[in-house]
DNA sequence: CATGCGATTGACTACAAGGTCAACCAGCGC
DNA sequence: GCGCTGGTTGACCTTGTAGTCAATCGCATG
């Protein structure tokens, strides 16, 4: 009795085994038998909903990216919060914490990796930084107009702050010792209130 | 150990023939082959000189990353250069610019997204990274013991530092229209600036 | 010259993995 | 009951590629 096993539509499971095969073994190791497998289902079956292997890699990576994606920048800020208290939540959310945010940097890498070799994935790595970016400045816009924070050039701001985040980031993926993620929290917290003209305590406590 | 002159040896030509080919095709995308097609040599050398793919790619990283380290951290820096004039070409030798910098960064990345994933490749990952590190931490007290700098926690600025560089070059590596390499530098530089207490022209012109 | 030895090769094997195919269900309208 | 349709499958085919092997070559040395 497969009763235990929510009554979903097999294209579903398939593209849902497709994120978790990617997330834990990358790309480029993906194996249909093992997707699958995962899916319980026949490789046959994969073929018959994504005709190449191409197309199921390309389909999952969309749908597990703008799940992620909805899920972040797509939010909508709670009402009454400080832009400080906003802020500080986003700051953690960019963190590779243990666990799914790990699993989400991860992908993000490899997005880079391949929208910088590949042409063709740039379109979509694109529209995700431009979300990013967006849902970075929005906060940003919205410190300055109640008058939080203060920056000559917000959109500067932004870029700096996801560059921190990203840069600092990728050590503590890497599990550089000297960069481990509380690190990558103060140091990106700090210098992103010094950009914005408040006190780095506001942002790390 | 004896011939280790010019590029000559079958072994050297392969190696860099591997070299050449991760950087255009991927690590994932590099075959034995193709690799020995490059390098004027059979698929059967290839393996008498390294036994598994996964030997060549090693070696190949190893070698190629540690060149390309040797390059550029460890060449000393001009004598009676200022610290700020030292610091500008630093930077400039980070950015991903067209050519040679720009295959330099796809390793950089294929590096992380490695290490990030597999522990069997940290080890390299972290030399490299504090080598990174101490070469800008190195300019950084350099200018501090020559007043040019001022900074109350030199470690913290270095991390900063090749924490902008690192983050906004992914950006430009992407070829994101919002962040092109230009961009990296105005930013990453005059940020840096901020950190070491010096006027943004100072490294921005 | 003979001998030994590393470098080098072409031909071969093994096998993983993507993709195809013909058949088999299960539900549903008639 | 009949036959249609879409979901689903096991078995098979094909290809690309890592790795093996026995044989040959070039050359240094006794």
């Amino acid at each position: 009795m497969t009763t235990n096993a929510p009554a979903k539509n097999a294209r579903d499971r398939i593209l849902e085994a497709a994120c978790a095969s990617i997330a834990e073994d990358g790309i480029d190791d993906v194996r249909i038998a093992r997707v699958a497998m995962r899916a319980g289902a026949s490789t046959a079956l994969v073929h018959h909903y994504f005709s190449t292997r191409e197309e199921l890699l390309e389909e999952a990576l969309m749908h597990s990216y703008e799940l992620a994606a909805e899920d972040r920048f797509g939010r909508p800020a709670e009402p009454g919060a400080s832009a400080v208290a906003r802020l500080k939540v986003m700051i953690d959310e960019c963190l590779p914490l243990e666990g799914r945010q790990h699993q989400e940097w991860l992908l993000w890498v490899e997005l880079w990796l391949r929208a910088a070799r590949d042409e063709a994935s740039r379109p979509l790595s694109q529209r995700l930084y431009t979300s990013y970016r967006d849902w970075m400045l929005a906060v940003i816009r919205y410190g300055v107009e109640r008058g939080e924070f203060e920056t000559a050039d917000p959109e500067a701001s932004a870029d700096i702050a996801i560059g921190l985040l990203d840069g600092l980031g990728i050590r503590a993926l890497m599990a550089d010792p000297d960069m481990d993620v509380e690190r990558v929290r103060v140091l990106a917290a700090s210098r992103i209130a010094g950009e914005l003209g408040i006190a780095p305590e506001a942002l790390t406590e």
